[in-house]
DNA sequence: ATTGTATACCAAAACGTTTTGGTTTTCAAT
DNA sequence: ATTGAAAACCAAAACGTTTTGGTATACAAT
């Protein structure tokens, strides 16, 4: 058994109160024994208990994040990376991490209410907002902190951070439009998701300024996967006249359309152009290389994490909404300008 | 604040004891009664304390994964899919799953320590197992719980889950020399890791049964990423002999050696073969696909945290080592045919 | 009438902390 | 000599559960 405060008492022959007031450094206890308490605590080994700790103060260090896994093959390097940097944050400032998975759904709300409810965490980092996201008035129903990555329309007072996708978005369509391309088709997610509709409306503002109109007819809905990426593709370049770009709204979406241009015998780059959304690590490895819109997901992870922890420890927070200003990457994968 | 089981206990009319005996469904609490208490739980909306009840058992149900984070940019699809993986077959027991992020290196065994002191965990799942690996020595030194995904040389018994690397090489060793290839450089990840050697060991092995030799200059160090396999594979296309065929020890470092050969303007699967491991979602989507082996990340996942779980909760284990076997999944990476 | 046993219940202890609301000692100021 | 304040300490309560070690009642068997 490790030892007990209890034990820290009998051996220092005090009384529990002022190891356990020693070890929180009050001023109540002579220099002495503190000094005298510390050292056997450390000889001994002694760690406190974290449950009975947690039990007594009502708080318990430890922030919640529940994955939301989308199918069996759940393999997103932005949730890797997301996660390190909410991570690092946590305990940087002596705060753990609880960990849960579920898909998006029924079940959904019920595992944040059983968190919430049975005292397992202090506050919740949200990731990927949706429209009438459920998670989160929720959590505002009960009055449960949180902080989001990603807004959410109609709740503008909520924490959060996000990137300003609009203006990414614009780049790629000033971008593609001054490489002369007009004929612009794009691969979304579910319009569920809030940074989905940022995208699209970035893009089709952005196209607008030049005398583009985005049509719904292109823009198709895949999955955020490689995989929905090709298939979405794949039907754009079946059609008559295919377009000569491809927006992907994410990096992996992208690589799944370079794959598709490439299975048939088009060129990634010069006959059509492909841009993500991202910058994923891989994104600098396709071929050709992938122009995308660069989110700095650890350090998001981070801020989220830091926010979120000094929402809980009361300490007023400088900003409560952090929009990062985007930076396009040019690559080959948009190509040269487009000769008439 | 939500109801404890007090309340529920004022409510029906019977003692704290017999609330708690009729929740947990003892067989000294009448059926009616029982009965009540669900009824009056589910309408004050009781969730118990997870700290109180954790303090009082001396379980957590809750298992550790300390998150081997390298460098700031920490992208790997490897861990986020292990993860689901792990998550949802806790979540299957409920358990909680409690994830920490730190470096390896010295300050890991502090981690490990803090939490398995302060009872923060039941058992802990280690990943990505090393040579003389710390943290098992420490784990096993305490007797604390783990299950590895991994195995560990000197230590056969130690319960883990791990492919059969050596063979899934081999079968990549076949399947090259079958293809004519002779000159066959590889990229490995630092020897600390287990599996690196298993891997190099069934490369070795499998070339030596067809009288192919591979030479220590033909093992290069990356460091499991894409620009490490980039780099990597430059220097071995610089070599006035380059090799015509590149084994990547996994799929990361495979694509970062596709893009090098590839901006060396020469052709993957026709000048150089690549092959990787682990057969994650993008090695479908590489130009051209990644010749690879499969590695189940996700199932492998489940079955560690299940056996974890077993483990924890004293229910004999079937099975206390796993080692799967691997498939070969053959795409266009590794080229066709070398014609004399 | 006594004993035994099954059924249904419960008071109090325990888990390891932190916090509350003190007490005792010492010493300076009156 | 008394009062006041500061310094150092501590017993007991509290957090919300589970578990221990019972008790009370009813009824059957002797």
């Amino acid at each position: 058994m490790s030892p007990s405060i209890r034990d820290i008492a009998k051996k220092v022959g005090k009384s529990i109160t002022t190891v356990s007031r020693a070890l929180h450094d009050y001023d109540d206890v002579s220099p002495e024994t503190k000094e005298l308490v510390r050292k056997a605590a450390e000889e001994m080994g002694y760690i406190a208990n974290r449950q009975a700790q947690l039990l007594r103060q009502k708080s318990t260090d430890t922030i919640g994040f529940i994955l939301p896994t989308f199918g069996p093959r759940f393999s997103d390097p932005f949730f890797s990376e997301f996660l390190a940097g909410i991570g690092n944050k946590a305990s940087a400032y002596g705060y753990d991490l609880l960990v849960s998975t579920c898909p998006p759904g029924e079940k959904e709300i019920h595992t944040y209410q059983y968190e919430v409810q049975s005292n397992r965490v202090d506050g919740f980092i949200i990731v990927r907002t949706r429209v009438e996201d459920e998670r989160i008035k929720y959590l505002t129903s009960v009055n449960f902190p949180f902080v989001a990555f990603g807004r959410v329309p109609g709740m503008d007072d909520i924490p959060f951070v996000d990137e300003n996708s609009e203006i990414g978005m614009q780049m790629i369509a000033d971008y593609l439009v001054d490489l002369g391309h007009t004929k612009i088709a794009c691969i979304a997610p579910s319009m569920n998701y809030t940074f989905a509709i940022h995208r699209i409306a970035g893009l089709k503002e952005g196209l607008k300024l030049h005398g583009i109109n985005l049509q719904e007819k292109d823009i198709l809905t895949g999955d955020l996967t490689e995989k929905g990426g090709y298939e979405r593709a794949m039907e754009l370049i079946q059609r008559k006249m295919h377009p000569t770009a491809i927006v992907a709204l994410n990096d992996l979406m992208a690589i799944g359309a370079i794959s598709a241009i490439q299975d048939s015998g088009l060129i990634v780059g010069k006959d059509i152009s492909v841009t993500g959304f991202d910058n994923i690590p891989s994104a600098a490895y396709t071929h050709p290389p992938l122009t995308t819109v660069h989110q700095p997901i650890f350090q998001i992870g981070g801020m989220v994490s830091e926010m979120l922890i000094q929402i809980v420890k009361n300490v007023p927070l400088e900003k409560k909404q952090i929009l990062l200003k985007p930076s396009l990457i040019k690559r080959q994968s948009s190509g040269a300008p487009i000769k008439k």
